[in-house]
DNA sequence: AATTTAACATAACGATCGCTCGATATTAAT
DNA sequence: ATTAATATCGAGCGATCGTTATGTTAAATT
């Protein structure tokens, strides 16, 4: 009831609800405003359309998304590490908003293409940011496979698939469920497994 | 013009095209109509129904996909060969139907849920010839990961992100790129993986 | 040749879609 | 107190949605 714009903060927790749960094409303006007892108009009065409420969602996860990344990314450790750090980052950030990551990630193509901000442009960063990463430990005869495109999508595949399954209600915890999928993937891609991993990390201190 | 029941298969390949490239819930009865220049009404004359189309579409697709699944499972091979196998042929079946699979991956949460074939039943049987083999290779001790829900999961992961970003027009090839990610896959979950691969496969003769 | 059946077409129904308009209510600034 | 700016509302517009009712034509059957 109160009337404050505090409302655009839960009319955005509403949308990732009904987005992430129905779809972005099966969910109507109108079943967001009755879902948050609003008026239709009033969305409009926010985001301006439907797609503008979308876009709004998409950039502010991607920016987070990026932003924590290239965080990993820049980290001072042994290149191996730093992989292993970049992974269990991206892990977290997707497992701690499971709904954002969904919509991100299924309902992205359905954006129009007239739009300044490009979900796929955001897609192809995460990617250039994988690829510096996965030169390195080629330059360093650390990788088993030379195609370093496939392994990057391999990579991306256990990463996002994750989303299908994981629910943080259920009996696995999300550091478990991280830490098993980061050796997944990495004894996967190196060529010696044996002697560079670590196993887990005791103490991968990520500033969370 | 041709007045025949060969109609229903354009038709059938029209949906497929359209369900794929722009989503279900994005495409109208008439889109589909107008693509093949056909009227709307004979595709209720057809599936009765929008959904009836989708499921007839999922359904021959399950179907495929399951009996190829089961014939690899069934193969009279050593565990971890049969694995191999196994992995190669739910990548064939995929990348040589990209767009059904597509479709069976990412609308399957739109059926309603009163329908007789259930898509995630599907899925699920799919889940369990994945479990039953991923047993087989933890009692012979070649598992890395005792939690074969999320190992299966990971694999999961993998076979099916290839949608996303394989294209047969493309500079690699489909077979080429099934051994890349089988060797990715099984380099992820098997313990000691010097001693027990034996790399490419030089003649696995799967009868397809 | 007559009849039945399946493949098509035309037109429209009611519902819902994204969206807009004009007004009102509240808050903030002057 | 007045003004300006923002938040919210009710009503409705035109378009499109999935679907159906009612036909007409071509093929299959008898």
């Amino acid at each position: 009831m109160a009337r404050s714009p505090q409302n655009k903060d839960k009319l955005v927790a509403t949308a990732i609800e009904l987005f992430a749960s129905k779809g972005y094409q099966a969910t109507s303006v109108r079943d967001i405003a009755m879902a948050m007892d609003m008026t239709v108009s009033n969305i409009y009065h926010y985001f301006g359309s439907k797609e503008g409420l979308l876009r709004a969602i998409l950039q502010h996860y991607a920016q987070i998304l990026l932003d924590k990344l290239r965080e990993a990314a820049a980290a001072d450790l042994e290149p191996l590490e730093r992989f292993r750090l970049l992974l269990s980052t991206h892990l977290r950030v997707a497992g701690t908003r499971p709904r954002e990551n969904k919509i991100f990630l299924l309902d992205d193509e359905r954006l129009s293409m007239e739009g300044i901000v490009d979900s796929r442009q955001v897609q192809r960063a995460v990617l250039d940011i994988y690829t510096n990463e996965l030169r390195n430990l080629a330059e360093l005869g650390l990788l088993r496979e030379d195609n370093l495109r496939i392994q990057a999508f391999n990579i991306f595949g256990v990463i996002n698939w994750h989303m299908r399954w994981y629910r943080p209600e259920g009996p696995l915890a999300l550091e478990t469920t991280i830490n098993k999928i980061c050796n997944f993937v990495l004894y996967g891609m190196i060529k010696r497994p044996d002697a560079e991993l670590s196993g887990a990390p005791k103490n991968s201190g990520n500033s969370d």
